[in-house]
RNA sequence: CGGGGUGUAGCUCAGCCUGGUAGAGCGCUACGUUCGGGACGUAGAAGUCGCAGGUUCAAAUCCUGUCUCCCCGACCA
């Protein structure tokens, strides 16, 4: 490509609105603009980096043996209120309605379209396995889209659904997926991690995530610092902890007038954090009372996810309102606690352990210091409940923990026969008897792939861009091409050269000035950058620098050609 | 959806408090001088001051409403 008739569109000052790295960079690089709250246009040199992930990852599940499709990003209604999820779903699912007043929706995901794709095509057990693959644009309507393209609206994601006629067959393909995406993001260029992971809207079983580990990363892992376990925080166990230490402390009331947290009341009495206990009180599930208390250690968090599993939260967890807790405690939040509780109490394993501990007098302006279960409180149930901190013993018995932040770039289920059982597929098996097919799913956000790369791989300057997704390999710059009509002949002959040898190479023949040349082709982050002058023409030489590096080397074409090659 | 902020030239922003001629830098156009790390000069084009209503002789500026976009929380590739 000629630069000269490119649309080149780089930013000198950063739109003020862009927060993080990637979105930045993918701004003033020009790969991108904004058109609505998380809606954006790919410019020529952003759709460039864009189709060279798709490519990766269709060549990968190609190669796996997955079928592309290609479904319609409209969906009727009647398929989602089929599976259950219309009404499920919630917002982000943007619903429509064409000019006959029927009822459509923008698929934020394709279970129940490749679903029903099965259903109607697959006849037999002999037909299965099968894997369709799509590479198509998603519309989530997001609560609050951010970041640009990480978290946008509408995105390209590349969905797969695969169905089995048993659960061994779905473990080998979910292990043949599992292998495909580490080869894609390896070829892509990231690192990344895989981490298990919650199953959330998509439901379902068995899940992990691929994480591209960077510090603006949304979502928070755990990970030993010796073995190779590693989990979204949502779903790293915290085990039972050793047995509860005995009271040494009695039981007295301390005035707390205006401290309503933990970290207040450890403030006011001069003691650890991890001495206090703090109630959540949330939702039952049906038929087991209104309410129900959890209790974790101050100087912990709930853990959402692990809650809304137990069997006595209603799920999704909702949090009790102020009003249904002074009706349950007699008392404003602020200064709860499992003495004299009227509601059942379950424990995080971290809380059960606490002796001597400080906890709210459920009574105004007061908390209880000394407080022990049993003695002074009913032994609670207990569970895991809480979110795993820095330093907690690993689930698998090796090492520690070590809290990292990562970008979800690809999550894989299996999802066994919901979404089947729901839309009734059936084939016959080998008896011509009905047999309810079993499957998974598997997803990669093309577009967040993109934005992940930028946030690993990014200097001062800008970008840099693995070899395999720059938007071209190489740049060859021309230093003062009108001085020298030599110069403008040699680079022209040297990007001949390089193309016909399959090289993505762009040449720059804006005729800028060097600095304001240099600039711009180390922000669109081009790996490898040939200087063609006059100097060097005359020393026979090319000068060459790999992006990211500071020193350039001065070679010769053949060695030029070598090094590309 | 709750909390906080924002909207003035293509981009970054000043002007608003204290009402009276709409500004700067970057970018863009033309010409000239420059030319190995974002050059300089001269001339120029470019804004219904988010939108609607109100107050006033007069509104970018004050008031009311509304929308947009951004940031912090619950969702997810």
């Amino acid at each position: 490509m000629r630069l000269s008739r490119f649309h080149l569109a780089t930013l000198k000052e950063v739109p003020a609105d862009a927060e993080i790295v990637s979105h930045r960079l993918m701004l003033r690089a020009g790969m991108i603009r904004k058109l609505a709250a998380g809606i954006y246009t790919w410019l020529p040199l952003g759709l460039r980096v864009l189709r060279k992930v798709e490519a990766i990852v269709r060549d990968e599940m190609n190669r796996a043996g997955a079928l592309e499709v290609l479904a319609s990003m409209v969906v009727p209604a009647e398929l989602w209120q089929e599976s259950g999820r219309y009404n499920k779903y919630g917002p982000e699912l943007l619903r429509l309605k064409d000019r006959h007043q029927r009822d459509f929706v923008l698929g934020p995901t394709h279970e129940e379209v490749i679903t029903d794709l099965v259903r109607r095509d697959i006849r037999s057990y002999r037909q299965l396995p099968i894997n369709f693959y799509q590479i198509q644009t998603k519309f989530r309507d997001e609560i609050r889209p951010r970041f640009g393209v990480m978290r946008g609206r509408e995105f390209l994601m590349k969905d797969s659904y695969s169905f089995h006629l048993d659960a061994d067959d779905l473990e080998r393909e979910y292990q043949n997926m599992r292998e495909t995406y580490k080869r894609i993001f390896t070829r892509v260029g990231v690192d990344f991690r895989i981490v298990k992971a919650d199953t959330g809207a998509i439901g379902g079983d068995r899940s992990e995530e691929f994480q591209v580990l960077a510090q603006s990363g949304e979502d928070q892992l755990a990970v030993s610092d010796t073995s190779d376990y590693a989990a979204n925080i949502e779903v790293a166990e915290t085990g039972p902890a050793a047995a509860r230490a005995a009271a040494k402390s009695t039981l007295a009331k301390v005035a707390t007038p205006t401290q309503k947290t933990c970290e207040e009341v450890a403030a006011l009495l001069d003691i650890p954090l991890a001495t206090t206990l703090k109630l959540i009180v949330v939702k039952a599930s049906e038929g087991d009372g209104d309410l129900v208390a959890l209790a974790v250690r101050g100087d912990h968090t709930l853990n959402a996810v692990k809650a809304a599993k137990h069997p006595r939260v209603a799920s999704p967890m909702t949090l009790a309102t102020e009003a249904e807790i002074r009706g349950a405690f007699g008392c404003e939040p602020g200064f709860l606690g499992p003495v004299g509780a009227k509601i059942p109490v379950i424990a995080d394993y971290a809380a059960d352990a606490l002796a001597d501990f400080v906890c709210g007098a459920n009574e105004a302006g007061f908390h209880l210091t000394g407080a022990n279960w049993v003695r002074d409180a009913a032994a609670p149930a207990t569970a895991d409940l809480r979110n795993a901190v820095e330093g907690d013993a690993s689930p698998d018995g090796h090492g520690k923990l070590r809290l990292v932040r990562g970008i979800e770039v690809g999550q894989i289920f299996q999802n066994g026969p919901l979404y089947t059982k729901a839309l009734g597929v059936t084939v016959l098996d080998e008896a011509g008897k009905e047999l309810t097919p079993t499957a998974g799913c598997y997803g990669i956000g093309v577009t967040r792939t993109v934005a992940a790369v930028i946030e690993q791989c990014h200097d001062d300057a800008g970008i840099v861009w693995p070899d395999a997704i720059a938007p071209w390999r190489v740049a060859i710059c021309m230093i003062n091409p009108k001085n020298d009509a030599k110069v403008n002949a040699a680079a022209d002959s040297l990007y001949a050269e390089l193309t016909a040898r399959g090289i993505d190479t762009a040449l720059d023949d804006r005729g800028l000035r060097p600095g304001a040349m240099f600039a711009d082709i180390e922000l669109i982050g081009i790996p490898h950058r040939i200087v063609v002058s006059e100097r060097g023409l005359a020393a026979g030489t090319f000068e060459y620098r790999a992006r990211g590096e500071t020193e350039n080397r001065q070679l010769n074409h053949e060695q030029l050609l070598e090094l590309l090659a």
